[in-house]
RNA sequence: GGAGGAUUAGCUCAGUUGGUUAGAGCACCUGCCUUACAAGCAGGGGGUCAUAGGUUCGAGUCCUAUAUCCUCCACCA
């Protein structure tokens, strides 16, 4: 016998592991199906936050789903190295343990981030215990897996020799925390207070000057040249001169380019080509020499002269002092402007001139554009407007920097030999080799990540069967970052899409609508919501509160409502249970009226729910199964089945339907459901996780009985709306009024002794529905504010109706059926508005 | 500057190719311990669908503006 209350730590005790032990998450039957997903692996930095469990909360759904409708399917775990993040992470602990992490040898290093890597792996397996994930961790993988990373080595080599990657000095971003380059996804800019810096830059031979204004008056030492607009009549003619560099005194040209805005600032810009991409731009047009003067670190170098070795932001104050003292500074002038930041130490990016590695994006991007113009061969993602975010990108894509000077990653395959670049495989057999000490930007390997996992580049079974992958599940922020570059390298290296198709979800914020981030504190364990109200409850919550692609608000009250639904799922299954102990067979060959009415309404359920699952709609699978289940299955099939539960058909109705009921769940609440499915009396597998999922049947849709209880559902509304709205007890006598099954009407209203054959002398409520007329026999003066009410509703519904009906245009082009219904409607108010009006005139 | 999204009941959200009188959960009001569940049952109130135009027989839904909020991309010398 079930307690009477669901308790998610009972149920959810011990079920992973059994299911575990019973290989129930491993796929690899080859007379089905494949269907396949391979997981976004989590970085090795941390726990996994909501958005994680959101994430494989889904795609949990659609295996469980799938598996349960008979599919081979393999869920492929994994995890990223995730470079910079993780090497961040490691520097940390070795300093708060006093070490110097730089001060170490590379495998010195490496050895405490492998340590790092395990002790955060281990924490991502139990949390993916926790949250229930039938993951086949048969076929886990990790980016630095030897596999994975041969996958790369090979990815390089062959882009190296095909011209689409190359090795150029270019302007770069770099963090000079990190002391590495960063791609441009991997800049966050914010809004900062800082200045703009009013600068006399003389003019050669004379007193005159020109003001230049620079936020980055620390980088005059790089200046080559002032540059104004060669339509700007204020300047143009001084194009050709020169001007004294400030403090350098030496002279640089003053050049004419369109890079200058006559608009902003003071229509003059000094031009630093190696510390700005649009300096470095003008540079070459204009062959401008390139200038260093700030160092990796972020300390000013030799060039800098007396700032020799100074913060860049110190210098930047002691050289506007400086500049205030000569009285080359005319003002300062405060602003807020957007300054970019490294998304990992948060240190302001140095755009830097460097030698870096680069992918050639152009005819890699093109191929993507044109590959999504067949809805065959494209990943099509759901909602489909996602579609344009990855179009756009590929559109105005620039080159990507893939080197990175970090220690954790994968080395590129890049040996030197003084001015000799050699790619290849493995170091050149001649002695003098120096191998690149960079490693390859994260995103390169997890760009790889639906066909390496498969064992890629070898020609393996497993690749054969499971690429392209069926579907892929992230939330909208990853795209850039990661399906844009799955998709080219699918295509390029597999020709084919990664995956079918793309499923979108949104973001998790909180209660007041703001983005969960460590920096605002307000992110919420998943660990702690399933400590408090379960894994079920979380899940179920994450699944169905939002439609595809919206953002998700993260909200106690919701999980507290799911909680109840469990429970009430738990005391209707407890309800059924307690009847249906000694059932030795499903007999469904004689059922009464209400027991086909509840198949037929199952049915019709399962119809929906399939045809959402399908779509991934599974906000529209929980309101569809929510309602057949609390107000169909419980409100009504439960109560009435108490009138026939001792009959072997109600009996065997009420364990098939809630079977197939916990079938459907089970995606989405996998615990509570296989506890449920073990105490029924008859299931056809040990468990509910390889039962096979509700399919529609036909020959279980009864028309007849179906409608004539939803009329008599209906009629009880009404008596119930009628007796409520008019306090009328439950002794009063009724009588009825026609001839008419009503056998339900009076069991589930309870009416047996209440019933009168005759007329009573005294004013009674007339309840109409369909077919069923009953008079309630109350001595109660009539409530003429409650049928003044009703009154006028009927005329405002009536002049509704005949405006309608009367509009040709209505009549002529709107549906037949509608206009009939209309016609019908209008006929029975009239009917009922005559009736009242005769008897309260 | 470019792109996308949001705006519907007190709160959080659904609302399919335009088609009956716009739905749910929570909250609220009334009455009930009816033997699965009071974390429940029965009934009820509550919305000029952000604003202004337009298309249409018909608009929450399509089009054009506007407002507020959010996200992404680019730029910011």
């Amino acid at each position: 016998m079930l307690e009477s209350k669901y308790s998610h730590k009972q149920v959810e005790e011990g079920k992973y592991e059994n299911w575990l032990k019973k290989d129930y998450f491993k796929s690899g039957d080859l007379t089905k199906e494949p269907f396949t997903i391979v997981i976004p692996p989590p970085n090795v930095t941390g726990k996994l936050h909501l958005g994680h469990a959101w994430d494989t909360t889904i795609q949990d759904i659609i295996i469980r789903y799938k598996r349960m409708q008979g599919y081979d399917t393999l869920w492929l775990p994994g995890m990223d190295h995730a470079g910079i993040a993780t090497q961040a992470k490691v520097d940390k602990k070795l300093k708060d343990m006093g070490f110097n992490p730089r001060g170490m040898t590379r495998d010195e290093w490496l050895k405490y981030a492998w340590d790092w890597k395990k002790e955060y792996a281990d924490n991502i397996h139990s949390q993916w215990a926790k949250l229930g994930l039938s993951l086949d961790y048969s076929k886990e993988r990790f980016t630095l897996d030897e596999g994975l990373s041969n996958a790369v080595k090979h990815v390089f080599v062959t882009l190296y020799n095909e011209g689409l990657i190359y090795r150029g000095e270019r302007i770069i971003n770099w963090d000079p925390e990190a002391m590495t380059a960063i791609s441009n996804e991997e800049v966050i800019y914010k809004d900062v207070k800082g200045a703009f810096y009013h600068i006399k830059y003389m003019i050669e031979g004379t007193d005159d000057y020109l003001e230049v204004a620079t936020t980055r008056p620390e980088t005059l030492f790089g200046d080559t040249a002032v540059a104004v607009n060669p339509n700007d009549e204020r300047y143009n003619k001084l194009i050709g001169k020169n001007v004294v560099l400030p403090i350098v005194n030496k002279l640089i040209p003053i050049i004419g380019d369109e890079h200058a805005d006559m608009e902003f600032g003071t229509g003059v810009v000094k031009i630093t080509p190696a510390h700005d991409p649009n300096d470095f731009e003008v540079g070459n047009r204009h062959n401008l020499e390139r200038i260093k003067v700030i160092n990796k670190d972020g300390t000013m170098n030799e060039n800098a002269l007396h700032y020799n070795g100074l913060g860049r932001f110190v210098a930047r104050e002691r050289l506007v002092q400086e500049l205030k003292e000569k009285d080359l500074l005319i003002d300062i002038e405060e602003i807020t402007h957007s300054v970019g930041h490294s998304e990992r130490t948060n240190v302001m990016i140095e755009p830097y001139l460097s030698k870096q590695w680069f992918v050639k994006m152009r005819p890699l991007a093109d191929r993507v554009l044109e590959n999504q113009k067949d809805k065959n061969t494209k990943v099509n993602f759901v909602p489909s407007r996602y579609e344009k975010i990855m179009n756009h990108w590929m559109e105005i894509t620039y080159d990507w920097c893939i080197s990175r000077q970090l220690w954790w990653g994968h080395k590129i395959p890049a040996w030197y030999k003084e001015e000799e670049v050699y790619v290849g495989y493995e170091a050149p057999k001649e002695e003098g080799w120096v191998q690149d000490p960079d490693v390859l930007d994260t995103w390169f390997s997890s760009a790889l990540w639906p066909f390496s996992t498969l064992g890629w580049k070898e020609d393996t079974d497993l690749l054969k069967r499971h690429y392209p992958n069926d579907v892929l599940v992230t939330g909208y922020d990853i795209i850039p970052f990661w399906v844009n570059r799955m998709t080219f390298q699918g295509l390029h290296f597999m020709n084919e899409r990664p995956f079918k198709e793309c499923l979108i979800h949104g973001l998790i914020r909180d209660k007041q609508g703001r983005k969960m981030s460590k920096s605002l504190g307000n992110g919420v364990d998943p660990m702690d919501i399933i400590e408090e109200y379960g894994c079920d409850s979380l899940r179920y919550f994450l699944s169905t509160s939002t439609s595809n692609g919206q953002d998700l608000r993260y909200d106690e009250e919701k999980i507290k409502s799911t909680w109840n639904f469990i429970n009430k799922l738990w005391n209707a299954s407890r309800y059924c249970l307690m009847n249906i102990d000694s059932l030795k067979e499903i007999d469904l060959s004689c059922l009464n009226t209400h027991d086909k009415w509840i198949l037929t309404k199952y049915n019709k359920t399962i119809k929906e729910v399939t045809k959402y699952m399908e779509k991934y709609e599974f906000n529209n699978v929980s309101s569809v199964l929510y309602s057949f289940i609390w107000d169909d299955f419980c409100d009504n099939y439960i109560e009435m089945s108490k009138f026939s539960n001792s009959d072997i058909s109600t009996k065997s109705t009420l364990c098939y339907v809630l079977s197939g009921i916990l079938k459907m769940l089970h995606p989405f609440m996998p615990y509570v459901t296989e506890e449920l499915y073990q105490y029924l009396p008859i299931k056809e597998k040990e468990s509910i996780m390889i039962s096979e999922y509700p399919k529609y049947n036909k020959n279980q849709i009864f028309k007849d009985e179906y409608e004539l209880t939803e009329k008599s559902i209906s009629f009880i509304k009404k008596f119930r709306n009628i007796c409520g709205e008019n306090g009328i007890p439950k002794t009063s006598k009724v009588k009825i009024n026609n001839k008419n099954d009503y056998s339900l009407i009076i069991k589930v209203l309870r009416l047996t002794d209440r019933l009168v054959d005759e007329k009573q002398d005294i004013n009674g409520y007339d309840v109409n529905e369909y077919d069923y007329s009953m008079t309630i026999y109350y001595e109660k003066e009539e409530n003429m504010e409650l049928i003044n009410k009703e009154i006028n509703t009927l005329k405002s519904n009536i002049e509704r109706r005949e405006k309608l009906l009367s509009n040709e245009g209505y009549v002529n082009k709107a549906p037949k059926e509608l206009v009939n219904l209309e016609k019908e409607k209008l006929e029975e108010e009239k009917e009922k508005l005559k009736k009242l009006l005769e008897k309260y005139k």
